[in-house]
DNA sequence: CTTGACTCTGGACGTAACTCCAGGGTGTAG
DNA sequence: CTACACCCTGGAGTTACGTCCAGAGTCAAG
């Protein structure tokens, strides 16, 4: 039978972290306690796989695992709000930050340039003007 | 005369942070190491408040301390090449990111519609319908 | 000369998010 | 029955970035 029961390590395998992180996630309630072979291992649902997917996905983009444990736990009426707020000062926060990038983008484009001909004109002897004038 | 010599606290209050962190930021060699009155008391110069506040900025986009130090130890033109190089990185990195942001992004205004609409229509019993399709 | 605000050092502590380890059990193939 | 890969738990260790503390010295004002 192909029917194995998804251990951890599988698990583990297929969302791109270690088996101390899915354990670890388990802990932090991240996943829901997995349920156990007579012998005391681990099953899991291949939704695992996802969840794991979807925490580290979040992750990158600056959710702390705090948060994300607010936007797992969706269940009635009152959590929907929870997370309605949750989301919408998450979305003004990366409004926020993709702003400044962007314009820390520029300095930063702007000094490579500078970088450049600094280095194609006076080679050797060049020196970088970064760091001054970054201020505002 | 106003031309005492700018001491720690004063540094720090000016550039937001704390008289620790100043001194953990001279320790790890992101601040040149400041002279010292008779009596051992740092004495800075006014650029160490522009250069801390540059940390800060750098920071808050996500770069690290080490990552700063690289930016900030720029001397002749073998320097130059190597910001350069860590520029162009955190460019591309950034552009990346604020990609990925703008998707997900989307995904969660989304929701949050659909949170939204679902407590207009089934007020007390409606049921978040975050994490399910958001993989890719 | 005393007071009070400020500074010094070295090292311990704190938090997030893991990562590793010892000592032991499980399960299956040969 | 013996390997051998895999799993278990509890707890210690790690990295980044600070923050706090004790015990002691400095300095300007009164």
């Amino acid at each position: 039978m192909e029917n194995s029961p998804l251990q951890i390590g599988n698990v583990a395998a297929r969302s791109g972290v270690s088996v101390d992180t899915v354990r670890y996630y388990e802990r932090l309630e991240l996943l829901p306690q997995a349920s156990r072979t007579s012998g005391g291992y681990r099953v899991f649902s291949p939704k695992a796989i996802e969840q794991i997917r979807f925490i580290k996905q979040a992750q990158e983009l600056g959710f702390s695992l705090d948060e994300i444990k607010g936007l797992l736990t969706s269940g009635g009426a009152e959590e929907c709000e929870q997370v309605r707020d949750l989301l919408q000062g998450k979305l003004s926060e990366m409004d926020e930050q993709i702003k400044k990038m962007k314009a820390f983008r520029r300095i930063l484009a702007k000094h490579l340039d500078e970088c450049d001909s600094e280095l194609n004109q006076n080679g050797q002897n060049a020196h970088c003007p970064v760091l001054f004038e970054i201020e505002k």
